[in-house]
DNA sequence: ACAGCCATGTAACTTGTTACATGATTTT
DNA sequence: AAAATCATGTAACAAGTTACATGGCTGT
């Protein structure tokens, strides 16, 4: 639901056109989701058919659909708003590794090991972009790097785990 | 495709049928991650047209259909595990905070507080549950427990920021 | 003139997901 | 005998996503 609750959030705002709400989202991601514009009127259709946008403003000669949201659309983006992110989905790297455990026909700890290569490349290019920061630059660019900084420190440090406990399970087999 | 791809990796190892990859899914992800069997079904249906898999063995009086990995499966599969999890799906949490700091009629200390505290509770049980861990729990359990200790510890670190930042731009914006 | 962005929209498709119907076998 | 688990499958839908058709406007 997140592209759908974006929408409703930048049309809280104001009224705005399906074109603006791509470039909306997307200034406020700092450009590191584009969203394609097709799907921005995809989901545009959905809201209304749901009741939670409707149409506004004039269909004048430059033919720009504005689009506001409704009572029931501010209620589901309240809602959205107020309650914290906390289901777990199902999460790739967890599931790729779980499983690599159990095959006996894959190389764990080569899988580990490229996915960390990879994660330490991009938290050395996160650095870097993080290093060239000044304060003027945007928070949305900030925050995002902060995240994805963290996220992959993280990423590793499981990583590190996974490799401790699998040496420790070998050493017990081998026992 | 993690779902497809799980399944692949399962029937990589043995020929299986529906209900035992469900099984097996579950198995492997210390019911972390519950699978609707229909799924399974509806999975393995489109997996048979890509060509991925395919039926085998005897469609017996008991009637369970195995399936079987194919050689364009195998390849598929591969490639999952030679590739490393690095795409930067939209992340709702950083969406729904950028969204909140860019919209005025919204409390984004609020939302970072609900957040802190909803993902500081599941720490805690996080920890408690890893506490009553035994060296002779499965695998899966004790690595699943690391990992979702580690994000949620980031995701408290990155709100931190985030409060740390407001406040910085906060003081500027008065000056 | 041409490139590139602004702008709207549709058709087609993917994966994920659930609700439902149906029944056999196993455990309590 | 009842409840739980094993087992198969279908219909229907949600949300995300892209490719394509179409055209105006702007800067080089």
């Amino acid at each position: 639901m997140t592209v759908r609750n974006s929408l409703l959030a930048i049309l809280a705002e104001q009224p705005t056109h399906g074109y603006g709400l791509k470039s909306s989202f997307e200034r406020n991601t700092a450009g590191l989701w584009p969203l394609n514009v097709g799907q921005v009127y995809t989901t545009l259709g959905r809201l209304e058919r749901d009741g939670f946008v409707k149409p506004w403003g004039k269909v004048t000669e430059r033919a720009r659909q504005s689009w506001k949201i409704t009572a029931a659309g501010r209620k589901t983006l309240t809602d959205w708003f107020e309650s914290p992110v906390e289901d777990r989905p199902r999460d790739e790297l967890a599931i790729k590794v779980l499983l690599a455990i159990a095959a006996d026909s894959v190389d764990v700890r080569e899988i580990i090991h490229r996915q960390r290569v990879a994660t330490m490349e991009r938290l050395q290019q996160l650095t870097r972009a993080k290093r060239k920061t000044d304060p003027k630059d945007d928070l949305s660019t900030v925050l995002l790097l902060d995240l994805q900084i963290l996220r992959a420190d993280s990423e590793i440090k499981w990583l590190d785990v996974c490799e401790q406990r699998l040496r420790g399970r070998r050493r017990r087999d081998t026992l």
